[in-house]
DNA sequence: AAGTTAAATAAAATCGAAATTTTCTTGCTT
DNA sequence: AAGCAAGAAAATTTCGATTTTATTTAACTT
C-alpha cells in the first residue's frame, strides 16, 4: 500500500495536519498558530492557510476572523447534535446499501468486519491503536457503499471524522466500558448482510448513541472531579 | 436590511463570488482564473484562492491539483446523486421538524410560504427573479428549522446550494413546465404545519423529482438539438 | 486597588514577486 | 500532412515581506 504522493505542497500539509487533529495530537479548542505549524512543515504561511481553510470548511477546525484557526471546540451540545445527524443520515444510507447492494456490497461488508474482528482494540501499552481506528472506520464506510451515492457517503464521512475528535475524550476508559463494541459490529454486519434493514438500523443506531453516551458519562465524570479537558458547558 | 461588513477581505471576496456562481454567472466547468478574478476584485492572488478554497469545500468550484479551479462541472449522474441525497436527507430533517418543531417553527413556515406566494416567479424581463429565489430558498430552509438541529440544517443548505447550479440549465422554460410548483407549495406547507409527516415528506419528494425531470427533459432536449452547454454524459 | 487608556508586542491577513508546472506555439521529422 | 520535440508563454503555487488587526503590557487615573 503506497500513500499517492501529494501533488501539492498544501495538499500534503492538508493530509498530514487532518490526520494529527483526527490522532488527537492537539486540544480541542486550542489555538492553531500559523507561523508555528508553518516552520514546523518547512512551509510558509500561504500553504498552512490554505490546508486550515480546507480543514475549516469540514469542521475539524474553527475559522476566527482576523484571529486565526483554532481546533474545533467540543461541546456536549455540538456531540448530541452531532450524533443525531450521524444517526439520521447513516441509517437512511444504510437503507439505501440494504435496499440496493449487489454482491460486491456484502463480500466487502464481511471483508471489512473480518479485519475489524482480527484487529487488537488496544495496543501493547493499553492505548486505542491506530490500526483499530483505520479498521473501524473501513467497517462503518463499508456499510454506506451498497447505496452507490458519492454524495450521501462523503457527507457519511465527514460526520464519523468530526466525530472523531471527541473519541479522545475517553481513549484511557475505552476498554473498561460495559458492552461489547465487538459484538455490536457482529450484528451490524450480519443483519445488513441478510438484508434486515429494520434490524440493522436499529443495531446501527443503538451503536452509535452507546457511543455516544459512553462519552458522555465519561465527560461529566471528568468535569465533575475537575479534570475536564476542552468541554464547554 | 444591513448587509454586514466582511471582516476579512477574503470574506467579501468569498461571499460575492458565491452569489456569482449561485447566480449563474459563470458557465459550468469552465476554468476560473486566479489572476482575473483578483484584479477584478482588486486583491492579491491569495485571497482569491482562500475564497476559492472555501468554494471548492463546498463544492460549488472544483479544485484541480497544479491547475488551478473550475466552476463545478454539471452532470446528469451528479443531478441524479444530488437529488437523491436531497430527498434523502430533506425529508429525515422534515420528519424532524414535524415531529418536534414548535409554534415558532409552525409560524415561520407559514411567513415564508406566504412571501414565497407574494413574490412573482418572473421579472418584467420574463427571466426568473432573483427576488423568488431568495424566498424560495428562504421557504425550504424554513421547513427544516424545527428539527433545531445546526448539522442537518447546514448539510441540507449545502445541498440545496449546489443544485441551484444546475437551476440554469433551464432558467429559460421554466415558466412553461406543466405544473404548479406553487400548488406544490403550498401542499408541503400545509401538510407540514397540519402535522402530517408522511403526507409532507411525499409532497416534498415530489417537488424535488419533479424538478429534476423538468430539468433532465430540458438538457436532454438541448442535448439532442446541439445547444447543449456544459452537460457532460 | 480596580479600572482605563496608551504604547509595545505578537499574530493574522494581504501583497508582489520568484519558482514551478502546465499549456500553447513553433519548428522539425517521418 | 500528421505526429513529435523543444522552446516560449501563461498560469498556478509558493515564498518572504509589508500592512493591518488583535493582544498583551505598562502607565496612569479615579
Amino acid at each position: 500500500m503506497t500513500v499517492t504522493e501529494p501533488k501539492t505542497h498544501s495538499e500534503g500539509v492538508y493530509a498530514s495536519l487532518r490526520a494529527e487533529l483526527l490522532g488527537g495530537a492537539f486540544e480541542p479548542g486550542s489555538k492553531l498558530r500559523l507561523a508555528g505549524i508553518g516552520s514546523r512543515y518547512g512551509v510558509s504561511l500561504s500553504v498552512v492557510r490554505e490546508a486550515m481553510t480546507r480543514l475549516a470548511g469540514e469542521g475539524l477546525v474553527q475559522a476566527l476572523p482576523q484571529r486565526g484557526f483554532c481546533v474545533a471546540p467540543l461541546s456536549v451540545e455540538d456531540l448530541l447534535d452531532l450524533t443525531r445527524a450521524r444517526v439520521l443520515i447513516e441509517t437512511a444510507v444504510l437503507r439505501e446499501s440494504i435496499g440496493q447492494g449487489g454482491l460486491d456490497w456484502e463480500s466487502a461488508v464481511i471483508a471489512a468486519h473480518h479485519t475489524l474482528q482480527r484487529t487488537p482494540y488496544t495496543t501493547s501499552e493499553g492505548h486505542l491503536g491506530g490500526d483499530w481506528s483505520v479498521a473501524h472506520h473501513a467497517f462503518h464506510k463499508a456499510l454506506l457503499t451498497g447505496a452507490k451515492s458519492p454524495r450521501l457517503e462523503s457527507i457519511a464521512t465527514e460526520l464519523r471524522d468530526c466525530s472523531l475528535l471527541y473519541q479522545h475524550w475517553s481513549i484511557d476508559i475505552a476498554h473498561d466500558l460495559d458492552r461489547d463494541v465487538a459484538a455490536e459490529h457482529r450484528t451490524i454486519a450480519e443483519l445488513a448482510v441478510a438484508r434486515d434493514a429494520d434490524g440493522a438500523v436499529k443495531a446501527l443506531t443503538d451503536h452509535l448513541e452507546r457511543t455516544t453516551a459512553a462519552l458522555l458519562a465519561y465527560a461529566k465524570s471528568n468535569t465533575e472531579s475537575g479534570r475536564g479537558i476542552g468541554i464547554s458547558a
